[in-house]
RNA sequence: GGCGGUGUAGCUCAGGUGGUAGAGCAUACGGCUCAUAUCCGUAGCGUCCGGGGUUCGAAACCCUGCACCGCCA
């Protein structure tokens, strides 16, 4: 039997899962469920990514050990997969105990094989910041944080000989050109190896970073980053003599984005021969997600939060939007306009109509039971269709193992668009009137059920949801994880008699704003609209522009008075991450009362410079005669709460 | 400064080995009535960023310039 072994990253916990996670997770659930189709053995992890630097410090700015605070943050990822229709395996944390283990043993056979050695570097530290700052970060030769000048600094830490491997590298990468894929980003790795690479620093001294895993041959020193990290792909598993590393290692398949390209193209394949386990097979990296100009940035209050989206228009259409929007490996624009455009015109229009129609008839001429095939197909008539059902079915099948996630929808899409076509050609409703045509609209109403069911096999992978609700409607006991593309794709599957029932719209179309001007309001409403407009002053708005506004509650955490300024204060507000806030409230709030105190932030306004002080946000607040009182949660309510 | 990416219709973008420029959306007109105001058809719109080169033939390959965007030091 094929074995199957795909990983997403684990994810840093940080700040919260936002939509290249989403894509980069949904990615490997569809490349997984499709190998499931094919009848291979699968597994499928995914983690959170949980010690270093960041984690210590968010830790300590909340008083809570940083487990406690990695705990909370991997919830939140542990959580949003299941919305999202991703069936993984496995989840790993770092933090795990056979992790850490897993950890310590490749570190130690490294060391032991001499790959790993001591040295002392020196260079200018912060000690604020508590780390080393190069020359060129600083601003006017200060810490930009602190804005103290740093100290020359004398530490010793250990390194990994990673220049060693450059040479094997570049060989294994010449004589497997499909490794890493698509190729722009092998060519990049092969561009960077040009240079000679230098050893990796995988330590840091504990007294300085002790949220970390111990070297096992030193104490006083914990790893950093990636020999912590990258070795999740194996310790998952069991290395190193788990019966599961045997069986998936050999086959094993990253899904990343590009910014890790070098930790996973260049130090994860030297680590893996220093510790003389094979080589992984593919590395499948994509690129980003944009929103407007520039790159996602938690900080522009740019983030598309996939929870918000996907119970909005539907978790299957936001993975259709996802898969079939991107070309894989290159970036893409991801905006509420385009995912809609593609609900209305492709989910609703094209597949929800198709399939609408047709159950539509099949209730209407056969009392909603699936006809024989009564004749043999019309090749003048059917054989485009058919043809398109091969082409739809062998694009799934070559398409999908190669990442063009796109060219296998847009070949399912044809089918369906020559099947909205077909009705057309044929008219169902002409054959009904003439009873001498009965075997005729059998044979047309059957060849469009078989159709629909090998849409909805076809689908599994993207729209697991969709495909199971299709084919139950279509009275098919088979559908999920049981598929088999050998098996239920092929023509003529329906069974003779089978009842199926329409239903509800699979999906209902979305209305556009424009569209909604263009609908005179009838008058009654237009009336109550202005007397409304009259009573409360305002314009009426409709639930979508409320929706765009991202209300959260924040919790206080810092509060300073803005120098020179009798109105603005200087906040560090958590939202579920933290932003840097001025408000206009110095007046009636003293910083110190401020503390602590949880508010409403309006969280993706654009940001502004008050007294040049940057501005991510804007707390609420309403002006009672001279005084101002705050908007405060009704009770103690977790930081990041969406307001709705 | 170094490296890389991108530039194609009004908009968003596809364009596996070089062979008469494509899709969706948007616009205009027409047809159908099974269907979620959906579907089908027709039409218009292109300096494939500019300039050179290779070739019988270039959006694609090579060189060069410009613009935008990343990454690294």
């Amino acid at each position: 039997m094929n074995r199957f072994y795909i990983t997403t990253p684990i994810y840093y916990v940080n700040a919260e899962p936002h939509i290249g996670h989403a894509y980069t997770t949904i990615v490997a659930d569809v490349i997984n469920r499709f190998q499931k189709m094919m009848g291979s053995k699968t597994f499928f992890l995914t983690g959170t990514d949980e010690h270093g630097d960041k984690i210590a410090q968010a830790a300590r700015a909340e008083g809570i050990p940083p487990k406690a605070y990695a705990d909370r943050i991997s919830g939140l990822f542990q959580n949003i997969w299941p919305k999202l229709g991703i069936d993984y395996d496995k989840f790993i944390r770092t933090t795990d105990p056979e992790h850490i283990q897993a950890v310590q043993y490749v570190l130690q056979k490294v060391f032991d094989a001499g790959e790993i050695y001591f040295s002392t570097y020196k260079g200018l530290y912060c000690v604020g910041c508590e780390r080393f700052y190069m020359e060129r970060e600083l601003v006017d030769g200060k810490c930009p944080d602190h804005d103290t000048a740093p100290v020359e600094r004398e530490e010793s830490n250990y390194f990994f000989r990673m220049s060693k491997y450059q040479d094997w590298l570049i060989d294994h990468l010449e004589k497997n050109p499909e490794c890493i894929r698509p190729e722009r980003y092998r060519n990049e790795v092969l561009s960077f190896l040009k240079e000679p690479l230098e050893d990796l620093c995988i330590s840091r001294p504990a007294e300085r970073l002790d949220w970390g895993i111990p070297l096992p041959f030193d104490s006083k020193y914990v790893t950093y980053v990636w020999f912590d990290a990258l070795i999740n792909y194996i310790s998952a598993i069991g290395y190193p003599e788990g019966e599961l590393y045997g069986q998936f290692w050999p086959v094993a398949q990253h899904v990343i984005a590009k910014d890790i390209l070098k930790p996973h193209g260049i130090y994860w394949p030297a680590m893996l021969k220093a510790a003389g386990v094979p080589m992984y097979r593919n590395l499948n990296v994509h690129g980003y997600w944009k929103t407007g100009e520039a790159k996602m940035s938690k900080s522009h209050g740019t983030v598309v939060r996939p929870l918000d989206l996907a119970p909005v228009y539907g978790l299957d259409a936001f993975r259709y939007f996802l898969m079939r929007e991107m070309v894989f490996g290159l970036d893409a624009s991801f905006s509420k306009e385009a995912l809609v455009a593609r609900i209305n015109a492709d989910l609703a229009n094209d597949l929800g109509n198709l399939f609408s129609r047709t159950l539509a008839m099949t209730d209407r001429y056969f009392e909603g039971k699936t006809p024989p095939l009564a004749l043999p197909p019309d090749e003048a008539m059917d054989g485009e269709l058919l043809g398109k059902v091969d082409n739809a079915i062998r694009q799934f099948r070559e398409q999908i193992p190669a990442l063009g996630f796109h060219r296998a929808l847009s070949a399912i899409w044809e089918l369906i668009a020559a099947a909205n076509r077909y009705i057309d050609y044929v008219a169902p409703w002409s054959l009904a009137k003439n009873p001498d045509s009965l075997p005729r609209l059998q044979t047309v109403m059957r060849t469009l059920l078989e159709v629909n069911r090998i849409v909805a096999v076809l689908i599994y992978p993207f729209m697991p949801e969709t495909s199971s609700k299709m084919l139950e409607r279509l009275g098919v006991e088979k559908r999920g994880t049981e598929l088999r593309l050998d098996q239920d794709a092929s023509w003529g599957a329906l069974v003779e008699g089978t009842p199926v029932f329409k239903g509800e719209s699979l999906f209902p179309r979305v209305e556009t704003e424009g569209k909604k001007q263009e609908k005179p309001a009838q008058g009654a409403n237009k009336a109550a609209v202005a007397q409304r407009v009259e009573q409360t002053g305002s314009p009426l708005i409709d639930i979508d522009l409320f929706r765009q506004v991202d209300l959260r509650i924040g919790q206080i955490e810092q509060a300073e008075k803005v120098p020179k300024s009798e109105k603005l204060v200087k906040l560090l507000v958590d939202i579920g991450e933290k932003r840097q806030i001025v408000a206009g409230i110095a007046k009636t709030h003293s910083p110190a009362d401020l503390v602590g105190k949880q508010v409403v932030i309006v969280a993706n306004l654009k940001p502004a410079k008050l007294m040049g002080i940057e501005s991510h946000g804007m707390v609420l607040a309403v002006r009672d005669g001279n005084d101002l009182k705050l908007i405060v949660p009704e009770a103690e309510t977790a930081p990041g709460g969406r307001i709705s």
